[in-house]
DNA sequence: TTTTTTTCCTGACAGC
DNA sequence: TGCTGTCAGGAAAAAA
């Protein structure tokens, strides 16, 4: 489940590894991959390019190259290997093998199949490309303000807007859950119910959080494990989400787990308040 | 138009 | 041991 501080720090540990390397060979072995292409034409376009340049918008990952933006979802659990030899071919969950002119193998890895890749000629204006048609702004700009103002109309609860990319684009559900614990704010309050304030408060803590859990080099839990050998350490930071029974720090009342629109979702009763 | 539900996927795990 | 059922979850598509 990569969020936005898994993404970015993929994208920190590439550009290390890879930035520069020249795509010699491109296999797709999922057909489904490529979103907005056919497997050999995603294939054929992208032997020979040379990556220049990585970029991160929201829970998405681009690759720029000579002539193209290389667009990658991870999803749930899609991950990048970097390995010196040709990787084990019995590996069912390979479904992309990337030959570097370094002698380098870049490999696509995603158990679920749900990781999507598109490719489109290079553009000055990333957030036109049509993959970021229903993606909103990233959260590093996300002021209160702006939440203010896009929840004025939403009967909807705060945790889901949260949620929705094409609001504020990079926060998945464990982060959700820690911005409103930190917030003070119930995931169940209805969006317009938020005052100035609260959105001022949202807003700070989500970037707060966000940085945090960048410097840590993300969160380590469940599917989301080791990726380019890199191990996530803001799971020992994490104040609500997967703490259920556990004492909120705060109040000292027990952190408890609802099911909010099918996500699982803890919080503290006692001191977030439900607007 | 806005919001909710379903669908895509497979591994882990519980229960029998 | 082996089977069945449930759960995890981001986002597009379909339904309401």
């Amino acid at each position: 489940m990569p969020e936005a501080p898994e993404v970015q720090t993929v994208l920190t540990t590439l550009e290390k590894q890879i930035r520069n390397a020249r795509i010699e060979k491109v296999e797709i072995f999922h057909e489904k991959l490529p979103e907005n292409l056919g497997v050999h034409e995603f294939e054929k376009m992208l032997e020979n390019q040379k990556i220049l340049r990585f970029f991160r918008l929201g829970k998405y990952l681009g690759f720029e190259t000579e002539e193209y933006d290389w667009i990658v979802h991870l999803r749930m659990e899609g991950k990048f290997f970097v390995f010196d030899s040709y990787p084990d071919p019995k590996d069912k969950h390979i479904h992309a093998i990337f030959s570097l002119s370094t002698g380098q193998y870049l490999c696509y890895h995603d158990t679920r199949k749900f990781g999507r890749m598109y490719l489109y000629p290079k553009t000055e204006d990333i957030a036109s490309l049509p993959c970021f048609q229903n993606v909103g702004i990233d959260f590093s700009k996300a002021s209160g303000t702006y939440l203010f103002d896009r929840t004025r109309n939403s009967k909807r609860d705060i945790k889901s807007v949260l949620l929705d990319q094409s609001v504020i684009a990079g926060i998945g559900n464990i982060y959700a859950d820690e911005i409103l614990y930190a917030a003070r704010i119930d995931p169940r309050s209805i969006a317009s119910h938020l005052d100035r304030d609260d959105c001022e408060t949202i807003a700070a803590q989500t970037k707060r959080i966000l940085n945090e859990a960048i410097e840590a080099k993300g969160t380590t839990i469940r599917s989301y494990t080791s990726s380019l050998g890199v191990e996530g350490q803001y799971q020992q930071q994490l104040r609500a989400h997967t703490k259920e029974g556990k004492e909120c720090e705060q109040c000292h009342q027990p952190i408890q787990k609802i099911k909010l629109k099918g996500r699982s979702t803890y919080f503290c009763p006692e001191c977030q308040v439900r607007k």
